[in-house]
DNA sequence: TAATTTTCTGAATTATATTCATTTTTTTAT
DNA sequence: ATAAAAAAATGAATATAATTCAGAAAATTA
């Protein structure tokens, strides 16, 4: 299930990828600084990485609490078929309250992560979502209570 | 479900949250320019919102091919009781592979996003992790084929 | 409505990003 | 091995941006 990669990252673009993901803001001096480099050499690799698709964005995450909604929900769904399950996924992908869609193997086709303001809004969404989608043998929602661990950055290798 | 919050964000700040959401490394200058502003009034708003904790970190959204492991499995748990099942959570919370643990209401107690090498990985990675944690009567895993959707950013309001 | 606090402005200063010619290192082909 | 070519790094010069701060404007409070 492993696949290999065209990315050929080396030893100073992952310490690079590393300071960057902790701190998108980091100087390019900074970076030279701790990796014993100059600024310049650093900012072309930054432009590499850019420009090859390994940085996809630099982004800031907001305290859910100041801007967000309270209500998450996970819905899996189950399809009556592998091809019509496909479509309705990228119907679901669609909605724009859908923030992730999982294509899944076992017991259910899909898993979904809705966010909506309460708990009216999502059974309407859902409602209003089945009339688009074809394919949909049953549901099962559940209400995420609370939230111990989320948002987990990726990990980069040490070399 | 609903609870009110206590920052309060005015039209400027939220303004200021959705452009750095997009590009966390825009210049002062350019949102300056943006809101018809002055740049050290925005460095002045940024550095409340970083120190209200509304900002909680500038990062790097990284391309997972190039740095990270294929294989993500969801995992669901169901414990014996609800206090048992609280410790559990926070158990699996701590073990490193472990990415995300949502408690959930319904029929299983959490639901658990892990990312390892390999199914064997994943398997050994489960079992050590029973030997540590009690109150487990059941686990359903399921792997996730294709993801159509993720790490969607919060929706900021519009005032 | 006066006093106080908060936010904004604009200029001055400091720091960083960017560019580029040159050098060093790495890779490729023979 | 080694010469040629390509890629990456350096360091100085320049362009831009961040930061500071005194004073003005706006909003809040008593």
């Amino acid at each position: 299930m492993i696949v290999e990669n065209n990315f050929s990252l080396d030893k100073v673009d992952l310490a690079i990828l590393r300071l960057m993901q902790e701190n998108a803001r980091i100087s390019n001096v900074q970076i030279a600084k701790d990796l014993e480099m100059a600024p310049s050499a650093i900012l072309e690799r930054v432009k590499k990485l850019e420009q090859r698709g390994v940085i996809v964005q630099y982004t800031t995450r907001i305290n859910p609490a100041a801007v967000d909604l309270k209500l998450l929900a996970f819905i899996s769904l189950k399809a009556s078929d592998s091809i019509g399950c496909a479509d309705t996924a990228k119907e679901l992908a669609k909605i724009e309250e859908v923030q992730e869609v999982h294509i899944i193997a076992g017991e259910d086709c899909y898993l979904v992560k809705v966010r909506t303001s309460d708990s009216a809004s999502l059974m309407a969404l859902m409602r209003n979502s089945f009339s688009k989608i074809k394919n949909i043998l049953s549901i099962r929602t559940t209400i995420v209570l609370e939230t111990l661990k989320e948002q987990q950055q990726l990990k980069i290798p040490e070399n």
